[in-house]
DNA sequence: GTGAAGGGCCAC
DNA sequence: AAACGTGGCCCTTCAC
């Protein structure tokens, strides 16, 4: 691969290369910056190749040293990113768009990313990696040489070495464009391709924009948390030596309540027949007769409390926006599911204590959307059973018109509990829930449980066929789809019962929580482009949530413009279901 | 001391 | 009959 390098370095150079590069349709994008965190370094070179010439801009001199503010004289390159029909294809073209859009304030347009396309292409497969140097050597067999990428690019002079790669990195995106485009195409992974790159740009943003957390509140929450952390670990340390002897003779002997190996011991000790494991679910059960059981549990809902949801969160607090600013990966899961870490914002307890933590800055209001029951509505739109359809139709109350048609009843003669029957089975249907499981989780025996998910079969009975076509597809072809054409590719030994019925719940599964990624990854884009006018901005997302941050005087326009993208993004690829949001307004995170 | 694995639990 | 899907973070344990 031969790279023409032409380095830039002043404002004619400026607008020649980019009036050079407007004439392509497809760049090669890539930028080197002197740290990862765009609230703490700066860009330092945009390196843009149309095939033949890669032009390595060095942006420093158009940085004024102390604000770190842009020239005006960079406009032709802000014109050149922000143009949507001129394609850009970057490797993790999020880490490049948050630099464009905070030191140079133009939104990255035109993204073709290679990381997700990757990703997209790997469908699933673990073993494959997907950084820059692999996905490079994978597709066109180009071995790049990375040992560039970690230095230092602050300093006055950049050496030859560093031009080079810089340059290289950019110019090395067209072949493998070239390669990738074909690949998709082929396995039909164009559309939602678009679909993600459409989401770059409101991810990228999301990440700047942050989440804020008042610290203050979170602290008091904590101290609170403590008290009772000391109160439970105090009464089961009582507990669970009140069968040893020594205990009164040398005080208690104290067991570490966060290893299982000593807890279990100590349950062995006192006679509680403990089963392998000492997890939740199937401590429960123990619980009613053994007061030690409740109080581990108890022990271990305000630990986890304390250790995860502890001081520790407050570290990831932004000195430079007083925010949290997480890491969101865009497919984080082969379903096509966000996952998001330091912190993971889509773990924070439902809890009002904490989620009320999480709020609006000063004049602000924030809005709270989530889908209601979108898995379901999926579930009821790939089966196309009409009772299921039916019963979201008619807006009542999903899972007491489940339960009436279960049980035969009418709905207004529902008990609780056999909506809450009719409701757990319903979130178990999604994952592909067995008859024990759902036994041990209700608390029927075996028969019964079976008797139950029987007549929910018998009431559903398209849906029951849908779920073992879908099944045996899945293993007949060793992949599944979603709406948007997203694939898994599914590997198990055939001549095993449990991988094969691992694969079955895996590729049942990934379609219905698949498309709802779907779903949310194209509400982002409409909602992006909606709220460009507006104060509006994008703070967090929790797989069938969104929450945007607004000036308070906007709250309505804003509340609106979320709702109807939701529902508009849902619409196009459920057809037969109704959609139904919820947003609401808000000072804090609460339902 | 550091890192991986295993168990456990939070979210959807 | 057949162990309910996806993630991240914390802790302990154990190997190096």
């Amino acid at each position: 691969m031969e790279v023409y390098v032409q380095i830039v370095r002043d404002a004619e150079g400026v607008s020649k290369a980019c009036e050079a590069l407007s004439h392509s349709k497809i760049l090669g994008f890539d930028t080197e910056t002197t740290e990862l965190d765009p609230y703490k370094g700066n860009i330092r070179l945009v390196q843009l190749s149309d095939g033949k010439n890669t032009h390595v801009i060095d942006l420093k001199p158009f940085f004024d040293s102390e604000s770190l503010k842009a020239t005006p004289e960079l406009q032709p390159l802000r014109d050149l990113l922000s143009a949507p029909n001129i394609i850009k294809v970057a490797h993790n073209a999020k880490f490049d768009a948050k630099w464009v859009r905070h030191h140079l304030g133009s939104e990255l347009n035109g993204i073709f990313d290679t990381y997700l396309a990757s990703q997209l292409i790997s469908a699933g497969d673990q073993d494959r990696r997907h950084s820059l140097h692999d996905v490079a050597q994978f597709f066109t067999g180009i071995e790049l040489d990375k040992t560039q990428q970690v230095s230092d690019w602050g300093s006055n002079d950049l050496s030859n070495d560093q031009i080079e790669y810089a340059a290289r990195d950019a110019a090395v995106m067209l072949p493998l464009y070239d390669q990738i485009i074909k690949r998709l195409i082929k396995d039909e992974l164009d559309g939602v391709a678009s679909l993600e790159f459409d989401c770059v740009m409101p991810i990228a943003e999301m990440e700047l924009n942050g989440f804020f957390l008042d610290a203050e509140r979170w602290r008091t929450q904590l101290e609170k948390t403590r008290v009772l952390q000391k109160k439970a670990a105090d009464e089961l340390q009582d507990l669970l030596s009140a069968g040893v002897a020594q205990a009164t003779l040398f005080g208690r002997p104290e067991i570490n309540l966060d290893s299982q190996q000593q807890v279990m011991a100590a349950l062995l000790n006192l006679g509680i027949p403990v089963p392998g494991t000492t997890r939740g679910w199937q401590l429960q059960p123990l619980a009613e007769e053994y007061p030690v059981i409740r109080k581990l549990l108890e022990y271990r809902s305000v630990a986890k409390a304390i250790s995860s949801f502890g001081e520790n969160i407050l570290d990831f607090i932004q000195p430079e926006t007083g925010r949290l600013h997480a890491d969101f990966r865009q497919i984080g899961a082969p379903t096509g599911r966000f996952s998001c870490s330091n912190p993971n914002l889509q773990q924070i307890p439902h809890d009002a204590a904490y989620r009320n933590c999480f709020r609006a800055g000063e004049g602000n209001s924030l809005i709270v959307a989530d889908y209601s029951q979108i898995e379901l509505r999926i579930l009821a739109e790939f089966s196309e059973d009409n009772n299921f359809i039916e019963a979201f139709r008619s807006g009542a109350d999903f899972h007491t018109t489940a339960a009436a048609r279960m049980f035969g009843v009418k709905p207004e003669d529902i008990t609780s509990e056999q909506r809450s029957f009719a409701k757990r089975l319903n979130f178990g249907i999604v994952y592909g829930v067995g008859a024990s499981r759902f036994a041990l989780m209700t608390g029927l025996s075996q028969n019964d449980a079976e008797n139950t998910m029987r007549k929910y079969f018998g009431t559903f009975s398209g849906l029951d066929a849908y779920l073992r076509n879908s099944g045996n597809d899945v293993i007949a072809n060793r992949a599944a789809r979603t709406a948007s054409k997203r694939l898994l590719r599914l590997r198990f030994d055939e001549n095993d019962r449990q991988q094969i019925s691992a694969a079955r719940r895996y590729g049942v599964n990934m379609p219905i929580q698949g498309t709802s990624a779907d779903i949310l990854k194209r509400a982002l884009r409409l909602l992006h482009d909606e709220l460009r006018e507006t104060s509006g901005k994008l703070v967090n997302i929790v797989h069938d949530e969104i929450i945007v941050e607004c000036d308070s005087a906007e709250s309505e326009t804003v509340r609106s413009k979320l709702e109807n993208s939701m529902v508009a993004a849902a619409e196009d690829f459920i057809k037969k279901v109704p959609i139904k949001v919820d947003a609401t307004i808000a000072s804090e995170w609460a339902k």
